[in-house]
DNA sequence: AAAAATCGATTACAGTTGTAAACTTAAGTC
DNA sequence: GACTTAAGTTTACAACTGTAATCGATTTTT
């Protein structure tokens, strides 16, 4: 396999990047248009996203006259689970629970979710632990009395 | 209510509040010594994040002789609700569910988190949608045919 | 054809973040 | 009491981010 490059995304970059996975195919002027309204962007603010992103290979052009259309190189999924992943690092294992319970709580789901989530729970019984460890001070853990988030 | 000054914990910072939430209490040696441990960090390195977390009073400090005890002045609840706030801004709400359900294939979950998520999941029932609306692309959502995360 | 608008590329620039050394002062040690 | 150590403070500095203006080359409009 190829040598795998970090892609980051920036949280700006990503506005950029949800309207072209929305759209599958955009110009700039799609792009600059969505975020005008939504975000109250400059024109000029949204076109160096653009070209930061296609410098970091995460929006691929097409040629189409003298212009180009966008389309995203990296899919929605595969960067959501990016982020994701990068918040169950920085959060400490044993809230893990708890934080997710609060997301359901405040989520929008549809009845499609529900089932989805309710197969994925039934899936995690069989494997449940006693009580999950904490993973912030690694090896010398207090997390019994104190650090109460979810004990 | 006090005017809310916003706490913005930049990653690294993170870092700290998770050994100062578990400990409650810290000195810098203590920090200090787990995040070099931990994270490989030099000496320096954790004190300049002691110090920016003081400054921007999330760290609180007690002296102690010609030292400082270090606390946290926020708790890790509302901490990780921001950061779980932040991400479901940053995603298309049409993903969430299918995302959390991924977060709970491979999160580590103890009994009592698994009897929490039922529970939230059971609230949740009553007040299930359709189909959640994309808000990435605002009035002009292409969804249906694209976008495919949860459809 | 001249003028205006557009698109992509280049430049700007301050604030944030990660990463750390150096400095200052007080405290413990020999 | 001189020396070493440790803690907190100050300074450093490059990369990354957000935010945008400007420029150059075309294309569209009048």
């Amino acid at each position: 396999m190829a040598i795998e490059e970090k892609t980051e995304i920036t949280e700006s970059e990503w506005e950029v990047m949800r309207v072209v996975w929305t759209l599958e195919k955009a110009t700039s002027k799609d792009i600059i248009h969505v975020l005008q309204e939504k975000k109250d962007w400059k024109p000029a603010t949204a076109k160096t996203f653009i070209g930061r992103l296609v410098k970091k290979g995460i929006l691929n052009t097409e040629p189409k006259g003298n212009k180009y259309i966008y389309s995203a190189a990296i899919s929605e999924e595969d960067s959501v689970k990016s982020v994701t992943d990068r918040l169950f690092d920085q959060i400490c294992s044993k809230a893990v629970g708890k934080t997710i319970a609060d997301m359901i709580a405040e989520a929008t789901l549809s009845y499609k979710d529900i089932e989805l989530l309710e197969t994925a729970l039934e899936k995690k019984k069989d494997e449940a632990v006693d009580e999950v460890a904490c993973n912030c001070v690694p090896g010398q853990c207090k997390c019994r009395e104190n650090h109460n988030m979810n004990c």
